[in-house]
DNA sequence: TGACGGTATGTCGTAACTGACATATTATTA
DNA sequence: TAATAATATGTCAGTTACGACATACCGTCA
């Protein structure tokens, strides 16, 4: 199975076992949860480009490292609207948001 | 008092009263509110371009007539999410998503 | 090997969001 | 004017997302 498609699944909260476990996510889903783990690949990039650890940007963030981690994870447990307010406090322009969405 | 001022202090929950009620709002606050106001306006822009009423969008996306009111107008208790979500399952496309955010 | 820094995973009580409903407001048309 | 359709506003109970904490995992360096 490909990276990707699992990362999906995962991301949906499933666990991934057989092929056509695929069946039931249509299009807004998968585009949902691609947008999930794109700005979740964004967080960890502005992260390590400030030379943060998760517990600093935690405490930067007003949030714990767990949650930090499941930012950068895609985890079902965290909103976009989370991971979009801790991009704009990772001092991320309205630009690369709008790039992170569609590059 | 400018409007988009106004719409950015009564989006954040507040009554317009005194000019200076404008400190306590970052950038990144701001930013967060001018993108939930751009998403708004894409969701009504979308619905409409479709011919459909609030009700029959609330069907469309699974929820309310007062639910998709207070998404057009970026009411506080909305999450962009949940706006996110909704445009997705209108039919924009990321591209049109990024150009929200970034015009 | 052990200790340590960083990250991942699981759970829990609480706060925020959500759909639903009632009701108010606005616009249109007879 | 009244009636009707569409939208806005307010409230509430159920659900979800949240920060916090504990603990597990992983790499690296002594």
């Amino acid at each position: 199975m490909y990276k990707k498609k699992k990362q999906l699944l995962e991301a949906k909260g499933w666990k991934v076992g057989t092929v056509d476990e695929f069946l039931g996510l249509n299009d807004e889903e998968i585009a949902y949860i691609e947008l999930k783990l794109a700005l979740s690949k964004k967080i960890r990039e502005l992260r390590l480009e400030k030379n943060l650890t998760q517990v600093e940007t935690a405490k930067l963030l007003g949030s714990s490292q767990s949650r930090v981690a499941k930012m950068e994870s895609g985890d079902p447990s965290v909103s976009i609207d989370l991971q979009i307010r801790s991009l704009l406090a990772l001092g991320a322009s309205m630009e690369e948001l709008a790039q992170v969405i569609s590059p």
